[in-house]
DNA sequence: GTCTATATACAGATAGAC
DNA sequence: GTCTATCTGTATATAGAC
C-alpha cells in the first residue's frame, strides 16, 4: 500500500457509491487503511477536501470509459448500451454512480463539489449529444438530440437509485429496451 | 395547532423531500414546532417510527393523488403529463419525491420502512401500466407495458432528484416531452 | 506521515417530575 | 403531553509528540 492517499480516496469512492456521503467518517475509514483518522486528516484537512476529491478522479474515471466506449464500439445502439452496461455493473455490486449518490445529499456539499457535480452531468450529456449526432440524427423519434440525452441521464441515475434501494434491475432494463426501441 | 403528531409528520415529510432523512433530527424537528425533543419521543419513540409513519401517510396522500388524475383527465397522455406536473411542482420548490429522496437513504432505514418504500413504487407502476392498458395498449412503440412503467418511474426519480440537486428542469422536461411523443 | 489525546458539537434515546 | 436533566455514542477537527 504506497499510496495512502490513493487508497483512502478510493476506499471513500466505493463507500459512496454503496451507501451515500453519510456513511463515510474519518472514523470508518481510517479503520479500513488500517490508520488513525488524525491521519486522514494530513492527506484530507476537511470533509470537503475528501469529497472535492473523489469527485474530480470519478468524473476522470468516467469520461476515460466515455471515450474507451467511443473508440471500441461505432453504432450509436451498441455505444448507449455499453454506457447503461456500466450502470449495471455497479448495480450489480449493490451501488449506484458516485455522483448520483453524492445528489442526493448535494446540501452537505461544499461551493466547489457542486461545481464538479454539476460539470459531471453536463460532460456526461454532451457526450451522448455528440455520439447521437455523430449517427446522423438531430433528433430521435420525436426528441430534439439534447432531450434524448437528458431523458437517458435522468433515467440512468433514477434506475441506478431504485435498483440500490429496491434490489430490482428492471429499471435499467427499461432503459435498455428504450434505446433499443428508439435506435 | 391542535395535532402536534400531524404537524410533526409535515414538518417531518418538507424536511426530507428537501433535503434527506439525515437533515432531520428530533431537535431541529421539536425546535420547529416549538417543543423540547423528549416531547417528540413521546409521539414517536424513535426515529424509524417517525420515518415509518411519514411513508405511510406520504404513499396514502400520493395514491389518492393519483386516484384523482384517472377521475379528472381521460386520455393517457393526459393523465401522464398530469403526473409529471406532480413532480415539477415538487421540484420547482426545490424538493423531490419523498420516497425517491427516501431511497438514497434505503440503509438508514429499518425493514418496516423498506417494506412501504418498495410498495409506494410498486404501485406507482401498477397505476401507471392500469392507465396505459385502460388507453387499450400493450405496448408502446416497441415497449411493453411493464417496461415503459418502468421507464417512467425512473426518469421521474431521476430527474427529480438531478433538479434538486443542480436545479435544472431540463430533465423533468424531457420525460414530458417523451410522452408526447410516444402517446 | 502517523500517533495520542482532546475539544466541541450534535445525534438518538430515556428517567422521572409536573 | 410536555418538561428538565442526563446518558451514550459518534461526528469533524486540532495540538503537539514522535
Amino acid at each position: 500500500m504506497g499510496d495512502k492517499r490513493a487508497e483512502l480516496e478510493q476506499v471513500a469512492i466505493d463507500a459512496i457509491k454503496h451507501s451515500g456521503i453519510s456513511s463515510v467518517s474519518f472514523r470508518t475509514l481510517a479503520e479500513t487503511v488500517d490508520v488513525k483518522s488524525s491521519s486522514v486528516h494530513y492527506h484530507f484537512p476537511t470533509k470537503g477536501d475528501l469529497v472535492e476529491s473523489v469527485v474530480r478522479r470519478y468524473s476522470e474515471d468516467f469520461s476515460s470509459e466515455l471515450l474507451r466506449i467511443q473508440r471500441e464500439h461505432r453504432t450509436l445502439r451498441r455505444r448507449l448500451v455499453a454506457l447503461i452496461e456500466i450502470f449495471e455493473e455497479v448495480s450489480a455490486d449493490s451501488e449506484m454512480c458516485l455522483c448520483g449518490s453524492l445528489a442526493a445529499d448535494v446540501h452537505t456539499l461544499n461551493d466547489a463539489s457542486k461545481r464538479l457535480l454539476r460539470d459531471f452531468f453536463a460532460t456526461t450529456e454532451s457526450w451522448l449529444i455528440t455520439v447521437i449526432e455523430d449517427a446522423g440524427s438531430d433528433a430521435i423519434k420525436g426528441l430534439k438530440t439534447h432531450q434524448f440525452a437528458a431523458l437517458l441521464m435522468a433515467s440512468l441515475e433514477g434506475a441506478g437509485l431504485l435498483h440500490r434501494a429496491i434490489g430490482d434491475a428492471k429499471h435499467l432494463n427499461a432503459v435498455r429496451q428504450l434505446v433499443k426501441a428508439m435506435t
